[in-house]
DNA sequence: TGTTATTTGTTCGTATGTATT
DNA sequence: CAATACATACGAACAAATAAC
């Protein structure tokens, strides 16, 4: 009887516990046998769950001593990952509000087939988004996905979320994604929808997201106000890094 | 006899040859038992090798089928991460260079001494750098180092690389940063000291550096001209994870 | 369609090496 | 030196997804 991913339940349950403050920041986990023990499991298990936990930052493992409890989350919890719009307004501490400006079906053409590796023809729904924070216009996204992959979309899907239609109605694995971050002079489309007096940049995010079995769905080019940009990265090294 | 890292070593070994295109984009690589021959090493072993190219964004592992090597490296190549000056001066393309502005040790003071975590007056090198690409002024790094975690440090060094100068002559172990982007208006000094004109925005990258024990030794401003940042960033999510 | 073989995912067990206390 | 704790390695069994016949 083999049961779930048991060290991705320990996972949650031990970081749950970190941020509760149950584990105390500068203080040394209990160790890998004593874990294995209370939990009735391998070390082997247990040892996935603690790699896991200093993978997202939340532990540093020191051979010979144990697993401390980092504190990086003073000024900020790292966000890295896929964050959707929801929980960043959220982090900003601000009310939330999506309008969707454009919702069409159409071939993807040029530029934009080349982005998402289609052909020209290739149906794609183009999702053109403007995010207030606080009545104000601060973010401008433009999502491109593939009908064939994400079919049956609708306007009212958009002014949710639309990884939620994708996950739960679809039921397909987002597995990854690649962001690129410049900044860039805003354009007449930029002035035109977003809140733009004062400010003489754009922070742009092209982010190009696939599906479990590496298939690239939906490539959305998000542009932020600079006032209301931050993005924070939690990095470990590798021991070797050999680039 | 426990060997070296063996699974660091595979991992190295595959990673170069999808680099060099000995595994192609779009195929399967051999599976974990034919590896397991070839290398003449345990399953278990081939796996950790694996999953660092998955969280490195070579492979995608699909069940049941086999692991996939990925094209993302064609347009740019993923330098989330610990990244030095050296390596993303190469990757514009452009000349290098480094001009040392200050080089002091003082105390840290109220506000340094909060990003660093340290007592008022404890000691910490201050270094300002000015980083030249095509002889123009880009970037502007500044760098607080704490004098205990990092003794000796001279002029010399922090022309060629810190890290270089902690790693291989303090033989201390970098393990992670937290890093922070936000973007700002110029201050007077990005003025002074960068060739701003016609420039409106500067992106700002606090970064958080640990040692292996988890204490915090750098903390650095790192002020980039808006045409001359990039940072691409790959994410994996948490469903399928590894190790 | 259904069965079988292949391949990856998870768990458990055991042994040994290395660093810290 | 001994005990503790994390790191690496090998082996085995079974689950789940896929592919092939």
């Amino acid at each position: 009887m083999m049961m779930q991913k048991k060290y991705l339940l320990i996972y949650e349950e031990i970081s749950k516990q970190i941020q509760e403050g149950h584990f105390a920041p500068k203080t040394i986990l209990p160790s890998e046998n004593e874990f294995a023990d209370s939990y009735q499991t391998s070390r082997e298990t247990i040892r996935k769950a603690l790699n896991l936990l200093a993978q997202n930052g939340f532990i540093q493992k020191i051979r010979g001593k144990g697993s401390l409890v980092l504190d990086l989350k003073r000024h900020q919890f790292p966000i890295s990952g896929l964050v959707s719009f929801k929980e960043l307004a959220e982090n900003m501490g601000g009310k939330a509000e999506t309008k969707v400006e454009e919702f069409t079906l159409q071939q993807a053409g040029r530029e934009i087939s080349r982005e998402l590796n289609v052909d020209d023809d290739e149906l794609a729904w183009k999702v053109k988004r403007v995010r207030h924070i606080d009545s104000e216009r601060v973010i401008l996204d433009k999502d491109f996905l593939v009908e064939k992959h994400v079919p049956g979309l609708t306007k009212e899907n958009c002014e949710n979320s639309i990884f939620e239609y994708i996950e739960k109605k679809l039921e397909k694995k987002i597995s990854f994604a690649k962001k690129e971050f410049t900044v860039e002079e805003p354009s007449a489309e930029d002035r035109m929808l977003l809140d733009m007096e004062g400010f003489h940049a754009i922070v742009v995010v092209k982010n190009y997201i696939y599906f479990d079995d590496a298939t690239l769905f939906q490539y959305t080019e998000s542009r932020h106000r600079p006032d209301k940009f931050r993005f924070v990265d939690f990095a470990r090294r590798m021991d070797t890094p050999s680039l």
